[in-house]
DNA sequence: GCACAATTGACAGCATGCTGCCAATATGGC
DNA sequence: GCCATATTGGCAGCATGCTGTCAATTGTGC
């Protein structure tokens, strides 16, 4: 059963964005799964390793621009790691409000866990293909993005 | 602003892994502004695009199998298009429960209108990509969810 | 120094994905 | 024909993304 001309929804991207939407849904399941016996979540996860990215030297909204998420996202998904006492909040030198997210070394434990037990997924995952072509296909996607997105901002302001 | 070593999570999936998200992110973002106009969302519109994928012959179950979702998900979707007037419901030969999803003539309307006014977007993302490019990009996709799903199924039961 | 814009976080509410559990309907083994 | 199983849909509830609005803070232009 291959998507033919039996509609009138047929452009060549169209397979393309089918399969980001697929690929998406499968990682976040994969990764539910995961860290599950960690008490974790996949947005969970990926809000840690956006702090670990940052070394600690982020706010909230600082993480959010960096993941490509609204705020109010973010926010919401430290506050509940705060509560479980994965990540804390420093005083932020350059603004009062703005607080810095950091791990505990609880947070770091569990951090650490998880790339662990991602680790030989993402092996198995990637080991078909070349390292040049996973970065070509890497660097595929950004373009499209960065065109989608630039489309996105033009036909709002035309 | 490269993400080296600055943390144990570095592995050469990872960035492919990031901009997947990103691009599933802004790919529904856009989706939304674009058909928001005619009433629908990106799921909603997905949905559409499903049903008109099987020409009417699918039951939701069949519906959410192809698009790797819930039942639930799509179900939800299903019945909110058809309180819109958008689909409709046919009797199943086959099975008296499982009724099959068809668009009405208005769902036809507005999904043809919603395939026109992605078509130029979808011209201007993939523009800068040789077919070639898009195809092989796509089958990369495919190829990684294949192994990742693999995993996740060996896995459970090892 | 002061008013105005931009940034940031708090709170509330919606859309869409998931899961779990139940009832109705096939389907298959006996 | 009958009971166990699988499939399907209905209902309820949760997680995670979004948006809009407001207050607190920071930065800018006069």
């Amino acid at each position: 059963m291959t998507d033919d001309a039996r509609s009138p929804f047929d452009h060549p991207a169209n397979a393309l964005v089918l399969e980001v939407f697929r690929l998406n849904g499968a990682l976040i399941r994969c990764g539910d799964a995961l860290v599950k016996p960690l008490g974790l979540t996949s947005a969970r996860w990926q809000v840690l390793g956006s702090i670990a990215h940052g070394r600690g030297t982020f706010s909230v909204a600082r993480l959010a621009d960096n993941m490509g998420l609204a705020r109010q996202s973010v926010q919401r998904i430290v506050d509940e790691l705060a509560e479980a006492g994965l990540v804390g909040f420093e005083p932020n030198p350059a603004h009062k409000r703005a607080k810095l997210v950091v791990m505990t070394p609880r947070g770091q434990r569990v951090f650490v866990r998880a790339t662990e037990l991602w680790r030989p997924i993402a092996d198995a995952m990637a080991g078909g293909l070349a390292l040049r072509e996973l970065r070509k296909t890497t660097d595929n996607l950004a373009a499209l993005r960065g065109r989608l997105e630039d489309q996105a901002d033009n036909g709002s302001s035309e």
